[in-house]
RNA sequence: GCCGAUGUAGCUCAGCUGGUAGAGCAGCUGACUUGUAAUCAGCUGGUCGGCGGUUCGAAUCCGUCCAUCGGCUCCA
């Protein structure tokens, strides 16, 4: 007999070689019909693998992303069943579950296929699930492994083998398909019962773009249909936000081939919009001691060696613009701190003078392969609201504080209930690859982990992920259906002062060097207002949004009253509209719902004889009637909610 | 940059195997004078992404370039 330990602790023998699913058959029949995979000691087992000792373990159900991982890892094997006998001859590269799904990486030959092909490949998959296909595990040799693959003629897996040690090697059996794999599974195909493919694209073997590109199918599955329907019910919505479409829609911005690839046009309401969001950083910086700098689009090349950027960057980059005098270059400028390290240098420092901040909204160009670019989230120019705030290193706790404020307080402001912190440590194993000194950098993490403690934040910690030239904060929020976007960042940085030779004089009369924080909290306009659409889907607050009202006259004789409305309301800043077509009010109402207004102001009869308009609330409905004081100050009320 | 797909009016989309384009919405004009999600009628609008080629004839077939989309790779 051995102990199992369950995970509330309690210990219950079974026979030497019971399995996980035998466990849960010994709970109940209901989990035993959930069970996906089990966890023991650590280690995420097949539900039919035999436990020979005493271990503690965990069983996963749909519940568990463990649990969910093995679900779709099995599928990817499921679905490579199925393309194999659908197209004889393919070659596997590597099958991973992901975050919503699998794939699988494969070299069709001679075969050609699409999307067309997908009802085929899903029809045969869900036949071949019906079967109760089981996965058997088998421990197998190196060499007997590279036999099968030699046999097969899969080079990719042979490539995979090659790698692996001996006597770490399984394989697994589903109906007349073998994978090389470590597992987990299921313990038998049947689990999946809807099966749909997402997606089709090359892919690199091993990610490496000088190798081969497989066809990577992608593919999702579920225990039940419903939920399929679902989550096809989440990609769809997710296509009603995307911001490249209410962009257009809402006469956002737009892009023209003839200005060129990835280099956004704002068009007037985008710009307004754009605008307010300064705005409000401005003000909050000011008051948070930040100083407005600008600076030109342009840098002599001798400022990007000086930075480093020329030389790890300078191929790639926009080439550099040339001038009437021999071996004269400028670059478009890819970021703007240089140019900021530069107004540091223009005058001596004094500690007295620390910190200072310098905030930019700076545009930025940067040459993305062409196949990066993405709607607002990926250009080739865009605006960052940068700042830069040059302090000394026993002031950076203090100054990431303050960071961190601005930070939170935008997203309160825009309405991000959901955020992830990440801060990002150097590699403690691998201290060469940093620039800096051992103290400093133990001072700055120290700071920023202090920081996200006493602000109460539940920091995810990633050791090895800092820039070489210090440890940062990125900031993920959750959009309105759960997905995640990077938004923000505050970066620590120890080579810019270096390479720039910055100082200031101390209270001990000596030179020292400063520390410098990059700091961006919306990260870039473009990609921050992409965000924003996708986040509100295109409704967005009132205090940002490009129209606030619109009034609607009922006829013709009433676009007197309705004028006058919307010059009251302007004298009380209130964005708004008239809509003075000749239309139906229903049609009127119709497409200010469209437009996305959050407010439309019915006037005739009725109103012009008593100074009210009838309100109608976005997505809402009829609110009744109001005096134009009394709506305009409702509406200036909801604001200061907001944004104070 | 790489693989694959796509590119027809401002927008959404028809146009079979080649015979030089069509709808709805938007826009304009007019009628109606409108009360909480589409009033009616008429009109305008396209070098069918660009350039070459095949053909008597190309939106349709071929080549090439550009852009977009889905991924890969990349992201100071």
């Amino acid at each position: 007999m051995i102990k199992i330990t369950l995970p509330d602790k309690s210990v219950r023998e079974y026979p030497e070689g019971v399995t996980g699913m035998g466990i849960a058959r010994s709970i109940s029949e209901g989990l035993a019909r959930n069970v996906l995979s089990v966890k023991v000691n650590g280690e995420v087992w097949d539900a039919m693998r035999p436990i020979l000792q005493d271990a503690e373990i965990r069983l996963l159900t749909w519940d568990d992303e463990a649990g969910k991982a093995t679900f779709w890892h099995s599928s990817a094997h499921l679905m490579a069943e199925a393309v194999e006998l659908l197209y004889p001859g393919a070659k596997f590269g590597i099958g991973p579950d992901i975050e919503n799904g699998f794939y699988y990486d494969i070299d069709f030959g001679t075969h050609q296929i699409s999307s067309d092909d997908f009802p085929k490949i899903e029809e045969k998959m869900l036949e071949l699930a019906r079967d109760k296909q089981s996965f058997e595990r088998q421990q197998v040799s190196k060499p007997e492994a590279l036999a099968y693959f030699t046999n097969k003629g899969d080079e990719y897996k042979l490539e995979l083998i090659s790698e692996l040690e001996d006597g770490q090697i399984s394989f697994y059996k589903t109906g007349h398909f073998t994978d090389l794999c470590r597992g987990p599974h299921l313990p038998d195909t049947g689990m999946i019962k809807a099966v749909k493919l997402l997606n089709i694209a090359g892919a690199y073997w091993r990610g490496d773009e000088k190798r081969k590109q497989l066809t990577r199918l992608y593919g999702i599955t579920f225990p039940k249909q419903k939920e399929l329907t679902d989550y096809l019910d989440v990609l769809e919505e997710a296509r009603k936000r995307d911001h490249r479409k209410l962009g257009k829609e809402l006469e956002l911005f737009t892009f023209s081939q003839k200005v060129g690839q990835g280099l956004p046009l704002w068009l007037p309401k985008g710009a307004q919009l754009r605008e307010r969001l300064e705005n409000f950083l401005k003000k909050v910086q000011k008051k948070a001691g930040y100083q407005q700098v600008m600076c030109p689009h342009i840098g002599n090349v001798e400022l990007y060696k000086t930075s480093g950027h020329y030389q790890k960057y300078g191929e790639t980059s926009f080439k550099p613009i040339s001038t009437p005098i021999e071996g004269e270059e400028f670059f478009l400028k890819p970021m703007n701190c240089p140019h900021h390290c530069e107004i540091y240098k223009s005058s001596p420092r004094s500690y007295r003078d620390l910190p200072l901040r310098l905030a930019e909204f700076g545009t930025v160009y940067r040459y993305e392969q062409s196949g990066e670019l993405h709607g607002l989230t990926r250009v080739r120019g865009f605006t960052q609201d940068d700042a830069h705030i040059f302090c000394m290193p026993d002031q950076v706790k203090d100054e990431f504080k303050g960071v961190m404020d601005i930070v939170m307080l935008i997203f309160k402001a825009l309405d991000f209930k959901d955020f992830i912190t990440q801060i990002s440590l150097r590699d403690p194993n691998n201290k060469e690859k940093y620039i800096g000194s051992d103290e400093n950098w133990e001072k700055a993490e120290r700071a920023i982990l202090e920081v996200a403690e006493e602000r109460g934040l539940n920091a995810v910690v990633v050791p090895g992920e800092a820039a070489f030239y210090g440890p940062k904060m990125d900031f993920m929020v959750k959009d309105a259906i759960g997905r995640k976007w990077q938004l923000g960042t505050i970066q620590v940085d120890y080579n810019l002062p270096d390479r720039f030779d910055m100082e200031y004089i101390g209270s001990d009369n000596q030179k020292h060097r400063p520390v410098m924080i990059h700091r961006a909290p919306f990260g870039s306009m473009e990609r921050f207002v992409a965000v924003l659409i996708e986040h509100t889907s295109g409704n967005f607050p009132l205090w940002l949004t490009p129209t606030q009202a619109t009034v609607l006259p009922i006829s013709e004789k009433y676009i007197a009253y309705g004028k006058k409305v919307v010059s009251l309301l302007d004298e009380m800043d209130i964005r708004c509209d008239l809509d003075d077509r000749n239309e139906k009010t229903g049609k009127k109402i119709r497409d200010a719902e469209l437009a996305k207004i959050p407010y439309m102001l019915v006037v005739g009869e009725k109103e012009e004889g008593s100074l009210t308009v009838s309100v109608r609330k976005h997505g809402v409905g009829d609110l009744g009637s109001f005096s134009v004081d009394a709506f305009a100050n409702m509406i200036n009320e909801e604001v200061k909610r907001m944004i104070n």
